[in-house]
DNA sequence: GTCTATACTACGATAGAC
DNA sequence: GTCTATCGTAGTATAGAC
């Protein structure tokens, strides 16, 4: 379909070269049509890029579904260590997308949008981001009640930004681990090392 | 200074725009100079954007330099108790780095690099990353030196990563903390919570 | 709906005045 | 060292054929 072959492209071009440094006549060839095609389906340059932010928050979206529901049917009720048992889903999860190379150019086109937000961050926010914080912001209610609200806050926004380094470092990350890609030797030490550091911060039994 | 001024602004708006997104037109109007001013003192675009680079480097590198002077001093014969409170000492300064105005510019431009890494990614990585991540991995290995080496690398990763959101997060955290943006109160809150989960990391009393 | 052709603007590099 | 002027290239938008 000409308008998904469109968005991938675009999703692409716009994180790797930015909203001004990508032409659309790269993403219309990528995309093997006409650079008018854009304007029609889209309105011009700007339609095209608020487009792609919805086409990755809807993605990123359906990635989380599953948990979502499981979270939610279960939260309310959930004891401490089933609370703490789901924070650790949703961050390996994280981890495993963030690891993944499908999201490489969802999160360079993301990335762009938190540096210098625009109307297109407003539609990821809301679409992908806040949604997964909600949820983490529960599961922290249930396991750790004795914490004020902001400090609950600064937490959730700590223990989702953890997994970030994965993808937003990945060329640091590389270079540390002496790798020149993520494998599955590499991925499992991360997310392994991760895992017992999310069970750490939930247990705090530093002096705190 | 000329040549200063146009780094200054060379960060500013390869960081905004990206390579080719950037203008060297806009560059020198911003350090109210003519472009062919680039070329004389940088030999042109490209020669601008490894400068501004080096540039970058070098001020984290002093940033870092009177705790890594101290830490060089004091790493080979640390306590296991020494050796966490300048791990907490490295994580906070760093954390105090990226919420501060100053680094936005930097932080876009690195950002960038980590993306897609060009011949300026050495130069950041060698000249800012890496002595950072020696200096942690350093401690690492002298407060929790039950760990394999490929485990001390992944938690010096992750450790290293975990203020990153703060900078690079930035528009979700501040919808998150619901702050237009990042003042001292929300500030104290997010360093506390970092030096808590660093700690509980570090002591590591979950069943990992 | 998708194409080609074209109008207009802005880019980086460079030559040459001072 | 810093400026202005100019060249060739590439960008977005748009009109109109099919």
């Amino acid at each position: 379909m000409l308008q998904s072959r469109l968005l991938d492209a675009a999703i692409v071009h716009f994180g790797l070269y930015g909203f001004e440094g990508a032409s659309t006549r790269a993403i219309a060839k990528a995309s093997e049509t006409a650079m008018s095609s854009i304007t029609y389906h889209f309105g011009g340059k700007e339609g095209l890029y608020l487009a792609a932010a919805e086409h990755i928050a809807r993605q990123v979206r359906e990635r989380l579904e599953p948990l979502r529901q499981r979270i939610e049917e279960s939260a309310a009720t959930a004891t401490h260590a089933e609370a703490v048992e789901l924070l650790l889903a949703i961050t390996d999860r994280q981890a495993e997308v963030l690891l993944s190379p499908e999201t490489e150019a969802w999160s360079r086109f993301i990335v762009r949008e938190q540096q210098q937000p625009t109307e297109a961050f407003e539609r990821i926010f809301q679409g992908a981001l806040e949604p997964m914080i909600e949820l983490i912001l529960l599961l922290i209610a249930r396991s750790r009640p004795e914490l004020d609200p902001a400090e609950r806050r600064a937490m959730a926004l700590l223990l989702f930004g953890q997994p970030l380094i994965l993808r937003i470092g990945r060329a640091t990350v590389c270079r540390v681990l002496g790798s020149d890609d993520l494998g599955a030797r590499e991925s499992a030490v991360l997310r392994s090392r991760l895992r017992k550091n999310v069970l750490c911060i939930l247990s705090e039994n530093g002096d705190g």
